[in-house]
DNA sequence: GCCGGAAAGTTTAAGCTTGAAGCATCACCC
DNA sequence: GGGTGATGCTTCAAGCTTAAACTTTCCGGC
């Protein structure tokens, strides 16, 4: 790809990237250190797993409900990916999916009443989780952080020209 | 650091962990967009992924070989995990496993010279890749942002009380 | 010897994930 | 009104991942 971007010219040495690879194995390994407890925790105390739970806050902040497409592109997943999860969790009575009467190629999904009612208690108890878990850090620590992932995230998207959506709403 | 267990007593109102929650957002896809466009390169330049990556990386720190249960351990992922990962690396010629004659349980493997000519090919692009992607942020941004993880680390392994092994060698 | 528990790996069932190929429908244009 | 391309979604094959159950081997005590 971009045949423009090459920075390392045949002639100069091999530059050092140790430190570009040690923050990412450590983003790497903590940000899945904490995904790791958050699936378990899902998994003990609801029975359910991540991707589930993400599909559901997707629909939770949208109750007129969701494209199936729109909701692959917010959750960042494939389309088939959201088919099977959409095929499991109406399976469980949680969501229902309802075909567009104007184009009958769409459906739209939505929670249903148990499928809220469940989302707001597990939601409840994941914040407190979060909280727990990077409850370490003060608030001054937490900010800085943040925004240094936000300059990371800045870096990657630019690194990866993919940014055509610059409407990553990520709340 | 203080054991601040339950932060929420029966009588107390919910307490606002949107700080947190944001946090834990951004820090989640900051790593899978990385993670994603590393995955995707290996693919398309190495017909590879990154399990494999990161397992041929544990042996190449290695050279003498280890235990399939170590292993485990240092990619953090479980035994049958392993298990299936060794089986295709093998199978395509990148490593060898050789059980040990004292413990005819247990079974060691090693990268093969293949293993080791693919690997240093991959690493090399692999590093420049990372350094591409988090080229945006410069040296101090970097180490700050490194150390602000670390103690997001700290406060992780403090909150989910699995600190047996400290010894964490992330490099 | 032999018996029990611990340790090293394997197997299994279920689910997640992707990219590629395919199907149905729609919008447009002539 | 019949193409033609785009759009929304599904299917498929392959691989990754886990927890739980299981097999084999080792180590200690007796």
């Amino acid at each position: 790809m971009s045949a423009s971007e090459e920075a390392v010219p045949p002639g100069e040495a091999r530059e050092d990237h140790s430190a570009e690879l040690r923050l990412w194995l450590r983003l790497l390994a903590v940000s899945n250190l904490i995904e790791s407890e958050i699936r378990k925790r899902l998994r003990e105390r609801f029975a359910t797993t991540l991707p589930r739970f993400d599909l559901m806050a997707q629909l939770e902040r949208a109750p007129e409900g969701i494209l199936l497409g729109e909701l692959s592109r917010r959750m960042m997943v494939s389309n088939g990916n959201v088919t099977g999860l959409v095929e499991r969790l109406t399976q469980e009575g949680l969501i229902v999916r309802e075909t567009l009467e104007n184009d009958r190629r769409a459906s739209r999904v939505s929670l249903t009443p148990a499928g809220r009612t469940a989302f707001a208690e597990m939601a409840a108890e994941h914040s407190e989780w979060v909280a727990e878990i990077v409850g370490g850090l003060d608030a001054a620590a937490l900010g800085d952080l943040y925004h240094r992932l936000g300059d990371l995230r800045a870096s990657v998207t630019s690194a990866t020209e993919g940014p055509t959506k610059t409407r990553t709403g990520d709340a």
